[in-house]
DNA sequence: CGGCAAATTGGTAGCGCTGCCAAAAAAACC
DNA sequence: GGTTTTTTTGGCAGCGCTACCAATTTGCCG
């Protein structure tokens, strides 16, 4: 296996002649047209303008002509900025995410953002790399934008953060974990229940030395939820986790491996192991297809998430399918309404698949 | 395989009173501390302590400790949306990006949030669903928000679209495409010339019989593209495609198993496919291990995308790595940089594998 | 056709902040 | 000590729009 590196020809960093044929120079900041210009061309009012641009209060339909006309006309674009300021409440909505790498956020996010596009709300979003820190900071930069709500991943925060939410009066949602007091809204599931039912669902089929390989669990404190409420119900059924494995940095692929390689590397007998995530289990899936570790007869997989690429392989994959789009498509639908608060358990459901 | 539903016990859509025991009642706006306020309590002029929070023009450090006491005594949260209105330019810059699906775009999304979050930029974004008409409507209600840029995927975009970027007076970068003229700043790599090299590739290793599977090209221009000049490459070898399966919808992993088995149940004596895209390419490979079809003996599989998941299969897959984190960095911070319109080729990387 | 209610319209005061300018204070100099 | 510079400060006019209110027009009825 070789690598090759291809570029079409074009040099980095060229000079801005080269770059194509129509380059418009766009250093002037173009004069832009306000809804006053606009009332002035349409020979009306501007509260006139705002209103028909707004479709909002009362006006004749040669009104309405004359002033769309004008602005199609001049190609005004109205100044969200200037219009949020003069009246109440924005229409933004702002995401503070832990990760983009991990499916579920986009996956959040795009439930959600499609609610909030016909809502005609904008998303906003950051990236906390899973620091509660800079979850703190970002958080404290999106309020800046005085957004409609802010949506956070699970309900472990900073008290800092905490205290600047409460303060902020904007609506704030909890999203993807149950497992905690909501300040505001919350939306998704039970990570701990999750976690129990991966572990009854293995005792189940009569797995009893039951293994364990997972990422950072440290900064993903709903994997945490998810490994210890496992771990409990495993010994409640008098079959402790036999041994764990647990990869620094993020879920994925190569890290289930990796991480799987070495778990049976210094122990042989187990029957079952559990993975953080989907991914780390698909990798986990592999090294067995690779080594030819028969599944589930030699060694049952389970993992957590419920991708698609696990309704693929050849052996579906046993895991927990978590209503992530749904998620967002909730929560989104909550902020668009002003609901009251209140907590929303989208449940998650168990796939059985035919690695467990 | 079946299924079964969980949840932790919660009821959906309860009344508020049973959300949890800290549940505040935000129904009444709070008074937002204004900068007046904070002038007020610190007993210094408004653009005093504008300056101070800004850190820009001059004051003295005692003027800065009154200053910042009174923010953190008052909890005053600095509100953007006035300070872009009075000052010139925002500090967003808006997305508008075709799916959150294909992983590409969260890819670039971070790569592009990472560069703007170390310089106080906020991104914005909204999903087209890969329709033009949609791409002008979403790109329209983001110029409202007067961003400092506009990033779209690709460089075809409808007449009303390019009209309305060019008269915005914005940055526009288009991203992950250099096959056609640039708005403005373009980052990212050729796709014909991917389809080209992967061709090439596949003629080099001695397949003459190849087949393709793809989703939808006429959404997805950038596939169309390389697909095209696939089969140019492939024609001018004496080596014309052999056949094609063309699925609707997005591309997926489903797909591609579906895909491959379709093109095979018709066509005897194919020695390679080509896939649109790499969860194409693995519903491919899944089905050919389900199969006990000889990977790449029998049949040679070659992607596109370079996703982590193809370097962890049992044999990597044969595809093409393309700089998606790498785009959006480097369009971040062409804006942040305010630099002069530019085509920026970042090139990709043909991953040789072991399935082609 | 007068008279009153309803439908339209325009004027204007902010929204909370920044940028400019001039005033005041501090520092530097002869 | 009296200037001249330099630094630090406050006042205030907008940024472009919306919300409120008052003025105007229209419609309708007897």
């Amino acid at each position: 296996m070789g690598a090759e590196r291809w570029s079409s020809g074009r040099q980095v960093g060229q000079p801005p002649q080269q770059s194509g044929s129509n380059v418009t120079m766009e250093f002037k900041p173009q004069p832009t047209v306000t809804l006053a210009e606009v009332a002035e061309a349409a020979g009306v009012g501007e509260s006139t303008v705002s209103r028909v641009l707004r479709n909002h209060g009362s006006f004749s339909g040669k009104t309405r002509e004359r002033v769309m006309a004008a602005v199609e006309r001049l190609g005004y674009v109205p100044n969200r900025i200037a219009g949020t300021l003069a009246s109440t409440g924005s229409r933004l909505v702002a995401f503070v995410i832990p990760s983009l790498s991990n499916i579920v956020f986009p996956d959040v996010l795009r439930g959600a953002s499609a609610v909030l596009e016909e809502n005609r709300y904008q998303a906003v979003f950051s990236v906390t790399d899973y620091d509660p820190g800079k979850e703190e900071a970002l958080a404290a930069a999106m309020l800046a934008w005085r957004p409609a709500a802010v949506m956070l991943a699970g309900c472990e925060h900073t008290e800092g953060t905490v205290k600047m939410l409460r303060a902020s009066g904007c609506r704030v949602v909890e999203l993807l974990d149950l497992d905690g007091d909501a300040l505001d809204i919350a939306v998704g599931f039970s990570n701990r229940a999750a976690g129990r039912g991966s572990a009854a669902f293995l005792l189940k089929r009569g797995y009893r030395r039951i293994g364990y390989v997972g990422h950072d669990l440290n900064r993903d404190t709903r994997a945490g939820k998810r490994f210890s409420s496992f771990c409990e119900t495993l010994g409640a059924h008098d079959a402790p986790l036999v041994a764990r494995e647990i990869l620094p940095g993020a879920s994925s692929v190569e890290n289930g491996r990796l991480g799987l390689e070495r778990l049976l590397a210094r122990t042989t007998d187990l029957d079952a192991v559990y993975f953080s995530n989907d991914d780390m289990a698909l990798g986990g899936y592999f090294h067995c297809l690779a080594e030819g570790i028969a599944i589930p007869s030699k060694l049952a997989i389970f993992g957590y998430n419920g991708l698609d690429i696990g309704r693929a392989t050849p052996q579906p994959l046993s895991t927990i399918r978590t209503p992530r789009v749904a998620t967002g498509q909730i929560a989104a639908q909550l902020v668009v309404a002003n609901a009251p608060p209140q907590a929303v358990d989208l449940g998650f459901e168990l796939i059985e698949g035919a690695t467990a």
